[in-house]
DNA sequence: AGCATGAGTTGTATTTGCCAACCATTGCCG
DNA sequence: CGGCAATGGTTGGCAAATACAACTCATGCT
């Protein structure tokens, strides 16, 4: 036991969190935040939820792509994004256009009154997440968003 | 508009993302995991939801505690609590224990059974993330279970 | 005693998601 | 060329999760 003291001592020079303890909270913290996004998301914005909010964004930010494409990024069914897409759809906010090159695939894009939409809701949400944000400062966020970027693209490579 | 420049130069060596940046991308981020935590979550543990791990490790964590606890916690429904709760009894994996002084209240209760369920799945969902944050050393993961706690507690104060 | 409050349950409807079966198009290989 | 596997997408059926509202029961205050 010694060693180890000795080892955090020499090596970490502070008395640090075992990185145990620092995976046991990143784990409780990011299941929490999971549990309560829906919940918030919905209390938020009725008119959109949060799976067709982050689809349409998708969309958006992409300018325009396939069905499949949506499914893999969000690890969704294929029904699912059908369903989700022809709901969108229905409300006029995205449009299909098939690709004339191949007939089988449909390039999805949002339509301007989706855009608009889209933009509001956004701007509402991004108004939030500035309140809860509020008193970090720029270096702390910048660094929290590297980090969640980070944490993001392994679970995207290990599945 | 130089000052900044160089500031960030001097200070941060590199480029350094603008607020609104950051915060757009802690967002989209964070929405992301949101998405995918419970597909993951059903893929690796079909015996016990995201939602019912939750409420169990609380539990657990907490010694006991009251249904309408769970719900102010977690944001939900009092009603999708108590039928948790009840697909947890069935199981045998909680127990309720009448409050003698509050007749109204029952104290929840991992069973024995409930608990060793609760560690195999804590301990599979451990191992996975800590395979996730493997490349990640030991002040970074410090740094994020930092901000992953201060963010989820500004959100709780904020609704 | 009487009524407001708080804890929980139950009925009902909606949303979300999965799986499987299906259709249409494409591209490849014999 | 002709069949066949692969790909993109839709639809039907189903189960789980959740919200909202109406209800019951115990408590506590006036």
């Amino acid at each position: 036991m010694l060693y180890v003291v000795l080892y955090n001592y020499i090596y970490e020079r502070q008395p640090v969190p075992h990185r145990d303890d620092s995976v046991e909270t990143i784990q409780q913290e990011m299941t929490a935040f999971a549990r309560r996004a829906r919940a918030t998301a919905a209390r938020m914005h009725p008119e959109l939820s949060l799976v067709s909010y982050t689809l349409l964004a998708h969309l958006d930010d992409q300018r325009g792509c396939r069905a499949t494409d949506l499914a893999a990024h969000y690890f969704l069914d294929k029904s699912t994004v059908s369903r989700q897409i022809a709901a969108l759809e229905k409300l006029g906010f995205v449009e299909r256009r098939v690709d004339p090159d191949d007939h089988r695939v449909q390039v999805l894009h949002p339509t301007e009154k989706g855009a608009q939409v889209l933009a509001n809701v956004t701007a509402s949400r991004r108004q939030a997440f500035h309140e809860r944000l509020a008193d970090w400062d720029e270096a702390d966020l910048d660094r929290f968003a590297t980090y969640l970027r980070r944490y993001n693209a392994a679970q995207e490579r290990l599945g």
